[in-house]
DNA sequence: GCGTGTGGGGTTTTT
DNA sequence: CCCCACACGC
């Protein structure tokens, strides 16, 4: 991109006081104008604590901090809304009856609740009820519906305003929570609205078409005095429908924000046009849609590759033999190369097929490391450190080490305790061995006290630990690893990541100016995505939600079949099967110079092969933007290089014992007779192999 | 009453 | 493939 803004970014990043909406098509250079204008502001003499930059992913808030830093050298706030609500609410929530030092349940934590509220309630275990009323109650607070405003539905109506008072006796909030209840915090308290609205008086919110009604109204309570919002985004890429995140937003920007400027950035200075051509012809098959059309000087490019495999093993072993091709021949690093997927768990078979030829790979998303259960076990100790309340951490933590208190006893005590701090009740029911019609046998008894005991005792050496200490402490205290050595397949692993807890909050304290345990357990539950700790170059595996916002020299974007992709959940819903074109339309404007569109035939879906059809979206391609790639056209290039057999020629991939898969560069005579060059991507390093010597092979 | 083993059922996307 | 419910044996 040339040094100077186009005149559209540059009219956006002038933009001083009052509403501006940029409408950033994909690749337009959005952050750049979010940057260059957070620095005007500053530079105009703007304090960088008037201002908050609301982000939807930690990671986008975590790159825009260091961008500011970088540019000016001064913190401004970035965050997402859930730790902005997080942030508020930890400072104001007593205004609504809550207590200011609430836990933060994850999907995980919040469902285990849920659970009990349904057996509580006798409700049939039917399969899905609990997902589906986990997602009635998330869809209800994200739409400001309170637990006591549902009429329409009995069951819910019971089932809701239970879950929400459990969460309260447990001093918890779910994510929802820290929306919704910041929401009321503002609608009930005139002082916190009032003390809010003058603490931040230049409001950025960026991918604006994802906002839900909660943040939509987070967002206009916190500039409704100063009007000074700055909103950025793309109603193409909204994909979080399912997360209530509501489009129209974007749309009625105008209408909520009389008077409001309008920019629309749709110069794209990251794709060749093939492929962004493709990409606007596909969303233009959006029905509902403004209508924008993006633009690139960048020239034609490459054409977009149709690879139909026979089968997902194939289309992974095309992915793996395509980047080597591409390492080899454009010099492209791993690092800029990614595979997008619509589900995580199509991960996997690309794994495989990386893991053979050594191709470093790293998977960005999924099951993060803060989810894994040995972490979770550590944190819920740490959780009952600082709790007496937290019924889902004293319920994890019960029973490690095993205690001789089962399942039944459990019960028994959490229903004595009527709601009351689950801690507190066991130190009672502990010492007098009988409590509100429960009583322990002498097991029991022993081990709830052991249980105590363990608690008590982190509690005690808290104070002179500082984080890290304490960790290792309830590692030992409650002989952690020979619990997990009770299952030796996973040991190795879960103590690596046990070590690895250690290591990061020994890390976090470093950086902190006042670390605390409150504060570091409140960063971890908002944590929920893995962060990428770099460790050489790697490709990238993600799904296409977690594309976003990124961008790529070389794309391949894959399982482009129908159920799939678009997800059989969509099929019957034109505005489901929309959101699936715009997540199509993400993956395809990440791509810079190559991008590939694979599909399979068959597919193993949960045991049995199934067979496939061509995703609709690839015949929404104009034809002239794709290049044909199929397995059997590749299968008869290859038989006919077997003549070669005998000897490599350049563009070949070869397997070398130690090094690993690596392609021939150079083949040539020299004083060992036919020697090659050959280059190991995954190390990134040529050697110069003699053939009688170094015995090669195919893949 | 407790803990362990097994079998069956369910799997979109994320803060 | 992973999680949970259920049943069985201690």
């Amino acid at each position: 991109m040339s040094n100077a803004l186009n005149p559209a970014q540059q009219s956006a990043v002038e933009h001083v006081e009052g509403p501006l909406l940029v409408l950033a098509g994909a690749g337009s250079g959005k952050t750049r104008v979010v940057t260059h204008r957070i620095a005007r502001l500053i530079d105009l003499g703007i304090l960088p604590s008037d201002i908050l930059a609301v982000t939807f992913t930690n990671k986008a808030a975590d790159e825009m901090r260091t961008r500011i830093r970088t540019l000016k050298n001064v913190q401004a706030l970035a965050c997402t809304f859930h730790s902005l609500g997080a942030r508020i609410l930890r400072e104001s929530i007593h205004e609504l009856g809550y207590k200011n030092d609430f836990t933060i349940y994850d999907e995980e934590d919040s469902e285990k609740l849920l659970k009990g509220c349904l057996n509580q309630l006798q409700l049939s275990e039917e399969k899905g009820i609990l997902k589906q009323i986990r997602h009635q109650i998330s869809s209800a607070k994200n739409d400001l519906v309170g637990p006591e405003e549902v009429k329409d539905d009995p069951l819910f109506a019971q089932v809701y305003p239970l879950y929400q008072n459990k969460l309260k006796e447990c001093n918890a909030l779910d994510f929802d929570d820290l929306l919704y209840l910041t929401v009321r915090l503002f609608k009930e308290s005139e002082r916190a609205r009032n003390e809010y609205q003058n603490r931040w008086l230049f409001v950025l919110i960026d991918e604006y078409q994802d906002t839900n009604l909660a943040q939509y109204t987070i967002a206009k309570t916190l500039v409704d005095r100063h009007k000074n919002i700055f909103a950025v985004g793309d109603p193409d890429q909204s994909i979080y429908s399912w997360r209530g995140a509501r489009y129209q937003n974007i749309l009625n920007f105008e209408s909520d924000f009389p008077g409001a400027k309008v920019v629309t950035l749709d110069q794209n200075y990251r794709s060749t046009n093939c492929i962004l051509q493709a990409a606007n012809a596909l969303i233009c098959h959006n029905a509902n849609r403004y209508d924008k059309k993006l633009w690139s000087a960048l020239g034609e490019g490459s054409k977009i590759g149709a690879y139909v495999g026979q089968n997902e093993r194939e289309e992974a072993e095309f992915v793996a033999h395509k980047i080597f091709k591409h390492v080899a021949d454009d010099h492209i690093s791993l690092n800029e190369i990614a595979v997008f997927y619509r589900t995580n768990a199509q991960s996997r078979t690309f794994e495989d097929a990386l893991l053979s030829r050594r191709i470093a790979y790293s998977i960005i998303g999924g099951l993060s490391f803060y989810q894994r259960k040995e972490i979770k076990d550590i944190l819920s100790f740490l959780k009952m450190i600082v709790s007496n309340t937290d019924l889902i951490s004293f319920l994890r933590t019960i029973h490690i080490p095993k205690r001789g208190l089962g399942a039944a006893t459990i019960e028994k005590i959490v229903e004595a305790a009527q709601g009351s701090p689950i801690f507190s009740f066991c130190e009672e029911l502990a010492s007098r061995g009988e409590m509100n019609g429960v009583k322990l046998g002498n097991r029991q008894r022993e081990g709830l006290k052991d249980y105590i005991h363990v608690v008590r005792s982190l509690r005690n050496k808290r104070p002179g630990l500082n984080l890290h200490e304490l960790i290792s402490e309830v590692v030992s205290e409650t002989r952690y690893l020979s619990y997990l050595q009770e299952d030796p397949e996973s040991f190795q692993d879960r103590k690596e990541n046990v070590d690895e807890l250690i290591g990061k909050a020994a890390e976090w304290e470093e950086e902190q100016m006042a670390p605390s345990l409150n504060h570091f357990l409140e960063e971890l539950s908002l944590r929920t995505n893995q962060e990428n700790r770099e460790q050489g170059p790697s490709i990238k595996l993600m799904t296409l939600h977690n594309s976003k916002g990124l961008e790529f020299k070389l794309v391949f974007l894959v399982g482009l079949e129908e159920d799939l992709f678009p997800h059989v959940n969509s099929k019957d819903d034109p505005q489901a099967i929309e959101e699936e074109r715009r997540l199509c339309y993400v993956g395809m404007t990440r791509a810079k110079r190559h991008l590939y569109l694979c599909s399979t035939i068959y597919r193993y879906m949960w045991g049995s092969a199934r067979m496939m059809r061509p995703s609709r979206f690839l015949k929404e391609i104009p034809t002239q933007y794709l290049q044909s790639l199929s397995s059997s056209s590749l299968r008869k290039v290859e038989v006919e290089e077997e003549p070669h057999a005998e000897g490599f020629m350049p563009g070949d991939e070869v397997v070398h014992k130690e090094f690993g898969t690596g392609v021939i560069q150079k083949a040539y005579q020299g004083s060992f007779g036919l020697t090659y060059e050959v280059l190991f991507p995954h190390s990134g390093t040529t050697r110069t192999l003699a053939a009688k010597y170094a015995k090669l092979q195919s893949p």
